[in-house]
DNA sequence: GAGACTAAGTGACTTAATTCACAATATATT
DNA sequence: AATATATTGTGAATTAAGTCACTTAGTCTC
């Protein structure tokens, strides 16, 4: 476990995800080696990218064979703290939220919403699933106190959304997915993730409209050029992506 | 309108549609002109790369003096493509798509679901919403055919997400926004994004691990080293999103 | 209408991320 | 045991993105 004490790119970190999740498939359909060249094709990254992903925390892979594949999962799990379950709360019940918690795959991934909380008094008090009551949000503190919560779900209206990650953050929790479209400020301990769709929608959008009009806003290059820049319509490089959401992943 | 020929990083791009509906709250609130300070503070930027941002289509803004609200809003408006109105076709009416489906926000920004599909008996031939019917996704091809779609949005299980990106673009659609979980390929002149949850979710998992074991993968630095690098769990510099995918945004 | 003031626009610089290309090291083969 | 072959791991080079800091061009005041 070599774990170089180089800046590790926060584009690495999305991708180690990608890679965990194809290492996954690879379980499932019995694979047991894979190369870098194969693993990066699956993921749609560069091979030797996947290798410095790689070697910012060890050196994983056996020179002229390739990687196991259940032991590099096993490795990339305990990079992203994957290796325990984590406790979520979802803050807010409507549309989004009703659809996050009927998702049986999160529970897979070892991502369980524990606590749900609203505001609207119809809502309040409700089984929404089994064994899970809707509470009403002013109780958040006083029940993440006794239920430990490491992640919280925001899918509250925009308007809500910066008072609810402010709330959030005083009940001590420290990491957030935020499905609201405003960007939150918060302090610097505290990890966030937007998911914007709109957002999303608009490069898509703007790689269409400048596909029609070549040469308006911008002046159409090689065609063949590889999928990173703004020069066509394509698919995203990476943060994102955000890369981002970020941002933001091809 | 200048227009450099210059490359226009993705990032730049993902930050336009923030400022967009940054703008538009203050055009809410009756606010006529803003400053880059405030509207980089308004999105948590830096306001030399907001005006950077800009300066890629133009000039907007009067020296001394900061942005008429209303006029950057329709420029930026103009860059994005989001002055018409977009049609969408919805692949997979399960949870995810129903969520989307009952969003009225997509409307108001010009996004429209004009068709939706399905493959199971039951949702098949439903009247999902007032006026739009569930379709046989064999139809697909057909009814595209009269009613034009811009934008494909995919929410069905990842197994079958690469099988309908390849459908939808031999049906001549040229822009997806995926939510399944898979990395899926498609040719140069189709613009894709992928939403992808567990992947942001690992993100953060991964910042509040490496936040506990401190030193074990990563070594600590300077605690107040803003929030660019995984030094310490924190926000999202961007893309993220891009990227990034990716994605990524703070 | 001269001078003070403010904030946009941008070239130069810095930092970050990606890709190249090859040395290192494993296995397989004869 | 020597050689062929494959594929990792990684410094060096390249490319991309972000920030600084200054110049320019407006408005406002007196
Ligand atoms: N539904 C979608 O497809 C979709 C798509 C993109 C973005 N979003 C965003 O996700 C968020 C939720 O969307 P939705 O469609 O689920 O909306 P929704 O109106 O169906 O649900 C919002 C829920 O939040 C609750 N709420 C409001 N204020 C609250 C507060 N202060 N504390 C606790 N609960 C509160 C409401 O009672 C409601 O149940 C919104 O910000 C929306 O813009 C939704
Ligand atoms: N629900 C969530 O909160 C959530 C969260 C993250 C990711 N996702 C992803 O979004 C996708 C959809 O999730 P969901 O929860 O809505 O699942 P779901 O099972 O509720 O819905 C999937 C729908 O797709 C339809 N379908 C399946 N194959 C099809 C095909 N070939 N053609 C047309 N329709 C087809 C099914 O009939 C079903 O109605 C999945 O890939 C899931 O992993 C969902």
């Amino acid at each position: 476990m070599a774990g170089k004490a180089t800046n590790i790119p926060t584009a690495t970190i999305l991708r180690l995800s990608i890679y965990h999740r194809y290492l996954q498939s690879l379980m499932e359909r019995g694979t047991k080696v894979v190369s870098s060249a194969q693993l990066a094709n699956g993921t749609n990254v560069n091979a030797a990218q996947l290798r410095k992903d790689l070697s910012y925390f060890g050196r994983f892979g056996v020179r002229g064979v390739g990687y196991n594949v259940s032991k590099l999962l096993r490795q990339i799990k305990e990079i992203l703290g994957l290796g325990k379950s984590w406790n979520m709360a979802l803050i807010g019940a409507g549309n989004i939220g009703k659809a996050l918690l009927q998702h049986k795959q999160f529970e897979n991934h070892g991502y369980n919403f524990v606590l749900v909380f609203d505001k609207t008094p119809f809502r309040v008090g409700k089984e929404i699933l089994p064994g899970i009551e809707v509470h009403h949000i002013d109780k958040l503190k006083e029940l993440a106190a006794t239920t430990p919560i490491d992640l919280a779900v925001i899918a509250v209206p925009a308007s809500q959304a910066q008072e609810m990650a402010d709330t959030i953050i005083e009940a001590g929790i420290s990491g957030i997915l935020n499905f609201a479209p405003a960007r939150l400020k918060v302090p610097n301990h505290v990890a966030l993730q937007h998911v914007d769709f709109t957002t999303l929608l608009d490069t898509l959008t703007y790689a269409l409209s400048t596909k029609e009009k070549k040469g308006a806003y911008y002046n159409k290059k090689k065609e063949e050029n590889r999928n990173t820049r703004w020069d066509s319509p394509q698919s995203w490089p990476d943060h994102m992506i955000n890369y981002s959401n970020l941002l933001v992943t091809k």
